[in-house]
Parts: C-alpha cells; structure tokens; sequence
DNA sequence: ATAATATTTGACCGATCGGTACAAACAATG
DNA sequence: CATTGTTTGTACCGATCGGTCAAATATTAT
C-alpha cells in the first residue's frame, strides 16, 4: 500500500544543518534548503513540515553529532585533565580546519534566536549544561586524582571553563587569531590545574 | 536655499541602534526601521542611503557611547584593580536592567555579520582591540602599584579577561542567571588579583 | 513675488519570503 | 492489474523584502 521515501531524510537534515550553521536561520531561506536538501517544496514539506522544524531537526542533530558524543569519549578516560585539554584541542583543531568560521552552531544560534524562541532557547541550555558537567566531573575526578587543586570550586572553575568555550567561539570567528585562542584555553586550563 | 530637516538624525540613529540591538540585522526590517525613527521611506534613503548604511551608523554609535566613553571614564583612575571591577560591575548591573536580554550589540553582531562583511568585522575587531587594551594597560598600572601579581602576564591576561566579558555577555542571553553570570567575573578578576 | 534648492511624501517596483494546493507519478498489496 | 495511499513536482499564493522615483511641499536668496 504505502511507498517508501526515495531520500534519505537524515542526508537532508545534515545538508541543512551545514547551511543553517554556516548561514544562521534568517538568512537562510526556503530556496537554500531546497537547493542544499536537493528537494523540492512538495517533498520538503511533506516531510518536514516547516522551515523551523527542520532546523529544530538540525540543531539536534549537531547536539547529538558534535557535542554530546564527543563528551562522552572523552569522559571515559581516566585521566581527567587530560580529557578537558583534550576537548580544547579538539575545539582549536575544528577551527583551525573551519575555513568559513562557521563556528559552534549552537552558540551563535543562542545569540540569534535563543531569546525569542523558547525551544531553541531550552535545547541551547540544554547542550551548554552537558558541557559544563562534563567539565564539573573531570574536575571532581582530577581532584581525587590529585592532578587538580582541591583549592577548586568544582561548580564555579566549570563555568569558568565554559566560558572559555564560548569565548573561543565566538571571537574565533574573525577576531582573534589561532594563537589567541590557544591562549585563552591554555590559561584556563592552567587555572585548575595543581602545579 | 535649503531647507532644514524637520527630524533630529541623531535620535534616527539612535532608534536605529536599539531596534538593531535587540532585533540583529536581517531580522529587521525597513518597515520596523521607519516605525522606530517615524520617518517615511523618501526621508529615510534621502538622509541615510541604505539599510546597510543607518547599521554603521548605529554600530559606530553604540561603540563610540557604550563602550568609549566608559572606557575612557574608567581609565582615568588611579586604582586599575578597581577600575576593571567596575566595568564587570556596569556590565553585570547593565545586563540585569535589560529586560530584553539584548545583550551587547557589538558582540552580536560579530556573530551575525562579522565574517560576512568585512567592514563591520572590522568595527567588531577595533572595539574589542580597545577593551583588550584598556584590561591590558590597567593590569600594567596594576602591578606598578603592587595590586596585580608580577607573575601574571599583561598581554595574555587581557585576553582572558576579554574572554570573560564576551562569555558573560553571550551567556547572559538566557542561559546563565545573574548568579553565574557574577561567579565568571569574580574569577576572572581574581586570577589577576595579588593575594 | 518668484526663482532656486532641498526635503518629504506615498505610490510603486521587481524580487524574494515561507507556505499551500493539487494533480501526476509511483510502489506495494488485494 | 486494479486499488490504495504516499510521494513528488510545480504552479501559485499573499505578504514582505529593500529600494526607487516623481510630484508635492517648504525654505531661503534674489
């Protein structure tokens, strides 16, 4: 009786989380996506249903993809400090690899739309929480291990270390160079660790 | 001759500027522009050319009364330690009486149109350059006068603190509270602070 | 007065916006 | 091979986008 789709809606979902990544929802029109999914509007819609909910779709997808399983990696190491230096490695390689300086995709939507639409808002919350436990645990971790100061706060050097995140990704888009960055992370990570 | 104009262009900019602010570039359009300056379209591309054209305008105007004029105020004490605890304290106590979160405009906008167009990327980069070097040369005062650790090193340091103005004012939209928010600053301001 | 000059106004422009309607094309089942 | 229900392509929608322009209007110099 029914028929099966003849596109794989997960491709189209990732070519438009490239473009809204690269472009921002606003300037990303409905002929964009058509162009970038290889769709046309009756399939589009069909499918989706409406510009925001492919992009609810996308930035998910990037959640899961981009963030959430490179914490989990990352967390399974015993050696915490090292997992933290490592996701700021990873972080400065991404950009470094970024030609277009697209980025984090969900930190620029928290800029763009986080305040006036309430589920980007909830889903942007959402992932900077993960990061930030991450960081909160590596942290307990690193002090049981004695590679952190007990001196710590665990909650607040967290937020601390998120905020370097955010500070990297934002002014990495254009204002600070590769080694300005390095910088920032170095001296965060610096803060925490016992010398 | 002529004739005066019967409307103030500066308080066209300025209403330009926290429309802009709160609302970004694309998301605003010439009819919301209008509405704000009260102007009809004839007298608006008459006085300002384009919509491109009242953005730098109302960028330049930001950066010229938010963040010059309070740098400059700010610089001319004799307590640098206290000088750049008074600037996360405008920048805490400014965020908590926005109700629109709207952030800075300087800042959102390096996301939204920073690496597309590069004369504003260039007004981004010049406005941040001076806060970076206002943290730079009180941290220098500083430890002339004994306040800031010797240890610490006055170029890097003023990027970290850069950082921590941008992360307070990315995360100050919606997803950090007040609290957070004033827990990044007190570290930051410690890490300098000779104990 | 009136000529010269600049501003203001509102109608109008083509292009694009996101979204809908619907018939034709289609694959699976009876 | 007819039936069924989905997918697909496209024509079309009203609204809005940023921007133009000519005529109407107000001001000053002569």
């Amino acid at each position: 009786m029914p028929w099966e789709k003849s596109f794989n809606e997960n491709k189209a979902v990732e070519a438009a989380m490239l473009l809204f990544w690269e472009k921002g929802y606003t300037d990303t029109s409905m002929a964009d996506l058509l162009a970038a999914t290889k769709l046309t509007k009756g399939s589009f819609y069909n499918a989706f249903g409406s510009k925001k909910a492919i992009f609810s779709r996308a930035l998910l997808k990037y959640e899961f993809e981009n963030h959430r399983a490179v914490l989990q990696k990352l967390a399974a190491t015993d050696q915490p400090v090292q997992a933290i230096e490592s996701l700021f490695d990873l972080i400065l390689e991404g950009m470094a690899q970024d030609a277009d300086k697209k980025g984090c995709f969900l930190i620029n939507m928290s800029l763009e739309l986080s305040y006036h639409d309430e589920d980007i808002r909830r889903i942007v919350t959402n992932a900077i929480g993960e990061v930030e436990t991450f960081f909160k645990q590596m942290i307990e971790l690193g002090q049981m291990r004695g590679d952190v100061a007990l001196s710590i706060d665990p909650q607040n050097s967290s937020k601390a270390l998120m905020g370097t995140v955010v500070a990297i990704r934002v002014l990495g888009r254009g204002v600070y160079d590769k080694a300005a960055l390095k910088t920032l992370a170095n001296q965060a990570i610096d803060n925490i660790k016992n010398s």
